[in-house]
DNA sequence: AACTTACTTTTTAAAGC
DNA sequence: GCTTTAAAAAGTAAGTT
């Protein structure tokens, strides 16, 4: 009787130092992205599901943490690629994405794919553009969606693309190079994608 | 009913002998690889159909790349032919073929939507994540089939064990976009 | 900017780590 | 889970020329 106390205790102990860890790994990762409290709190609400459910079996806390934390930056709308995340984990890319994919089914997150929408607003302060051209690369987004130019591209290289238009459109323009560093993605991905979106929605580029 | 799936690949294992001396093999046969710290089975390629094997010393065989499904057992009795020659004389001629997987594209040749399928379809029933890959990942229980869809109206049907499987993952795709006003 | 090569996803068996 | 093989789909990436 006594050892099933014991037992109980520990059991209650190592659980609530794994949470205790978890939890400290997401405020350095969310931290360490610049993420808000709102993103904290809700990848804390996932990653405590996830536990509920057991989900941690045979996987390690940072990589449920990182997972936890990808979704919870989807949900919020202020994404982070799996290789941002993967920047601040020790955890590979891979082991991110193959443990999102899992968390996200079993807690039945139903997340839909990033808009490229979501990625402006970061990607236009790292660049310093104005609420002008922001509201601009989101119009041109929008024109894209409805004509289904983003079906099948990564969300982050259409995004890319819109603000290289933006800011050109709004006279302030901004380089390839420089739109293609804050978005990750290389200029040759910005360049067929922006040849694509101006062509398509009838924008003349004039450099 | 015109052939609406292309097989791209067959893959299928069978057991030619109880053993085999894969460094003997390796010897014997040109452009035979063998490391067993790298991986336990020998890689050999032929032309003839064009495939290529992976052979253990169990006698297991793995036969990847045919086009076809009679292209298998052409090619997996030419090399238990070829083995015979170079020495093993306990090799099966006629051994028992077992197709574990086949690969098959198809096109639906319209363009399609790959946003309004996974809404349509249920974000609980794919996988569309095109940060990773630019193809919507469904999964059908029966057959046991995973369909590979694309915004070109393209398709790649894989985990099939026989032509018929693929052409049933197909037009179950093709049924339920209709019905979801997709197609 | 064009080419080439290559990696992303999925599937599947094999023997061993 | 990984290692190795083959193959398609379409996007992105990297190295050459």
């Amino acid at each position: 009787r006594l050892r099933k106390w014991q037992r109980r205790i520990r059991v209650s102990n190592a659980t609530e130092r794994n949470l205790a860890f978890a939890l400290s790994e997401l405020d350095r990762m969310a931290s360490a992205l610049g993420l808000s409290r709102n993103v904290r709190e809700t990848a804390a609400v996932i990653y405590r599901k996830a536990v509920d459910k057991n989900l941690i079996r045979g996987r390690s806390i940072e990589g449920v943490a990182a997972a936890a934390l990808y979704a919870a930056c989807r949900q919020c709308n202020v994404p982070r690629t799996l290789d941002e995340i993967a920047e601040v984990s020790r955890v590979s890319r891979k082991e991110i994405g193959r443990t999102y994919r899992f968390v996200s089914r079993e807690l039945a997150l139903k997340l839909m794919p990033t808009s490229p929408i979501d990625y402006i607003p970061r990607f236009c302060s790292g660049l310093s553009l104005k609420g002008e051209v922001q509201a601009k690369g989101i119009e041109i987004l929008r024109q894209a969606a409805e004509k289904e130019l983003t079906s099948g591209r990564g969300p982050t290289g259409v995004a890319a693309a819109a603000i290289y238009i933006a800011s050109i459109l709004c006279g302030d323009r901004r380089t390839q190079r420089e739109v293609a560093d804050v978005a990750g993605v290389t200029e040759v991905t910005i360049r067929n994608r922006y040849k694509e979106l101006a062509e398509e929605l009838g924008i003349e580029i004039i450099l | 009913m015109e052939s609406t799936i292309n097989i791209e690949n067959v893959v299928a294992s069978t057991k030619l002998a109880e053993e085999f001396d894969l460094i003997k093999i390796e010897a014997e046969l040109e452009g035979a690889e063998y490391n067993k710290e790298k991986f336990p089975g020998l890689v050999y390629r032929v032309k003839s159909p064009r495939a290529a094997f992976l052979i253990f010393t169990s006698g297991k065989v793995v036969c990847t790349g045919a086009k076809n499904v009679e292209d298998v057992r052409t090619v997996i009795t030419n090399m238990a032919q070829t083995l015979k020659s170079i020495g093993f004389e306990d090799v099966n001629l006629d051994p028992e073929i077992h197709v574990q997987n086949i690969v098959a594209s198809a096109d639906l040749k319209t363009d399609l939507n790959p946003n309004a399928i996974a809404l349509g379809l249920g974000l609980e029933n794919i996988e569309y994540e095109p940060e990773q890959f630019p193809g919507l990942v469904y999964r059908i229980k029966t057959p046991k089939v995973v369909v590979l869809i694309f915004s070109s109206g393209k398709l790649v049907v894989t985990g099939g064990k026989s032509p018929e499987e693929c052409e049933e993952g197909v037009k179950i795709v093709r049924v339920q976009l209709e019905n979801l006003g997709l197609l």
